[in-house]
DNA sequence: AATGAATGAGCCTTCATTCAT
DNA sequence: AATGAATGAAGGCTCATTCAT
């Protein structure tokens, strides 16, 4: 596993990009998020070679922790159990780490990220595409395309999170129901 | 006695920054929507003060444009009708307008929105709120909070919407599907 | 007498070059300028071809309503009364309009004014030259060339009206003492 | 371990930066300065916050050179020789630096010189103010206010600096001639 | 003649990237 | 590898001047 240079502030860069992204957008100086991570301006293109890179980067990052969740579901659960359980780890992820979502927005729409990032990004929700697969099986959704599914889950959880974030004392609430609202959709 | 400023050129620019933001991104250069509208850049600015105004009055621009649809429903027809109705004519400024659509998506994650200029863009569904009101009457969502509903519609819409763009030979199909999965939320 | 145009409105232009120049420097605006005339942008230029040309003729314009004082002297009086009167018109003229003075001095550094302007200016000096011409003669300075002698006075009148505007209230004392060191460094 | 920031090249543009005014005046663009000093345009920046920056320090720089001249004098001699002393090292100064003092010109008349610049400015003239105090004692100037005095002084000495530049063969005639008619005003 | 919109060159400054140390 | 100075292209905006009305 040769890691060259150290790992420890590459993670450093991506976190205070982060950050930074929240505060000032896609178009916050490198310089700025160099500052932040305590790095010289210059040390950011050891680690990423451009700008570009490291949002390319920082994207898959983000989007694979996300995903992350994902994993380790209790498998002989019943299918919308399983699904209630991921879509908990979803929810929690995202009132834990605003400002990831945050920057996952604003990355998602950025035209630096390229196609292949995007596709790689989907496929870190490989596994949920599967769950969602059986929970649609025999419902009124099922000959829609899986594309249309997964956008359309993506959206209820981008709004529900949305709201959980703005109404945090009320979080738990609005995360069911905005499982609830999905879960009718597919049935 | 001068020259007077003309409408047509504001909305040249408008339309040609609308053009350019979907190609290049919010960064595009005035100079290249100007040159685009077919004024010298130095005119971009006597129709728009800054950069930021130009992209603060489009974006309403476009969203009175979108907003637009609600009106003129069919006042006697049942509620599903009704929004069912609203749907279609939103769905279809959405495959007959790319671009603006497009455009509207990288506003909205902007910073250089003002919360002013956001409000006043919400203002123009109240119409659809109205209509939202009467959908989940008596339904799962009856207590569920106006902004969430309002939110969730809308994301449903964009993930259709997006789905529709990418796959125009089955538009209509999509738009039902779409409207079907949202009513079933509701209901 | 053929004046094309309005007069009074080359003057306004001027008046308010002189006041816009006092406040913002040689750097300000036509714009600006124009506005505070009351007149469009673009009328500033049928009155006067270029910037350059307004100020040329600004320095011109001030320079002699500066030199009017320098007539109508009391001929049959003695040099030295002759000078002081002088003197005490051109003060009175400075702490009388203090901006035109200041707007001379920023003119006076300034390269856009031309040699020929300036050497006009000098012109609209000669007079007291020869008033100065007379006084000295016999004095120290006999054999100093004028130009020299010229800008002397120059410097010491210069001096003193600053002296003069920055404490109105000793002002006629400040001239004396002005004028009396003047004629100190002649005798 | 980085290239240091060289005092050379700010000096480079501080000198750069005083030829290009005297040529072009204050509206000279930073990138003609930075050519001249054989930096690139950006480095500017690095040495120099703004362009408005760089002429403060600028005008301070040159003023320090100027008064550096006001300094060793000959202690035991007489207050006249001292400042004749003192006033030959000026006009000695002057000639050997005309692009120097019509920066200086120049630059003082600028508003982009803070009152703060100029108070600094001013400070180094106080070994002068204690001198001409001395030198004014008993003579007809003694109730005359300091200021004033400065302001009479450097008013002659600008007149003769201009003048010897004029006519640098007779250069050392002129500062005599100079001295002395400012020594008569004093006594 | 008067107006003010149209033009486009120009300027200060920023910033991604490179490079000397 | 790390640092931060050096580079120079680029961009938003200004403004003198021109021109259609």
């Amino acid at each position: 596993m040769p890691r060259p240079r150290s790992d420890e502030k590459r993670i450093a860069i991506l976190e205070a990009a982060t950050r930074v992204i929240v505060k000032q957008g896609l178009s916050a100086p490198t310089m700025v998020i160099a500052k932040e991570a305590g790095v010289a301006n210059g040390s950011l293109f050891t680690y990423f070679e451009t700008k570009t890179d490291l949002f390319n980067q920082l994207f898959l990052e983000l989007k694979m922790e996300m995903a992350t969740g994902a994993m380790n579901l209790p498998v002989d659960a019943e299918v919308r159990e399983q699904f209630f359980h991921l879509w908990k780890k979803w929810m929690n992820w995202a009132i834990s780490n605003p400002e990831k979502r945050r920057a996952i927005a604003q990355l998602s729409v950025s035209d630096e990220i390229t196609p292949v990032t995007r596709a790689a990004g989907h496929k870190m929700m490989a596994h949920v595409a599967d769950l969602l697969e059986r929970a649609r099986a025999h419902g009124p959704m099922q000959k829609v395309s899986m594309v249309f599914l997964v956008a359309l889950m993506n959206s209820v959880a981008e709004a529900t999170m949305d709201f959980m974030t703005q109404d945090p004392a009320n979080a738990k609430k609005h995360s069911k129901e905005g499982f609830e609202a999905f879960w009718r959709m597919l049935n």
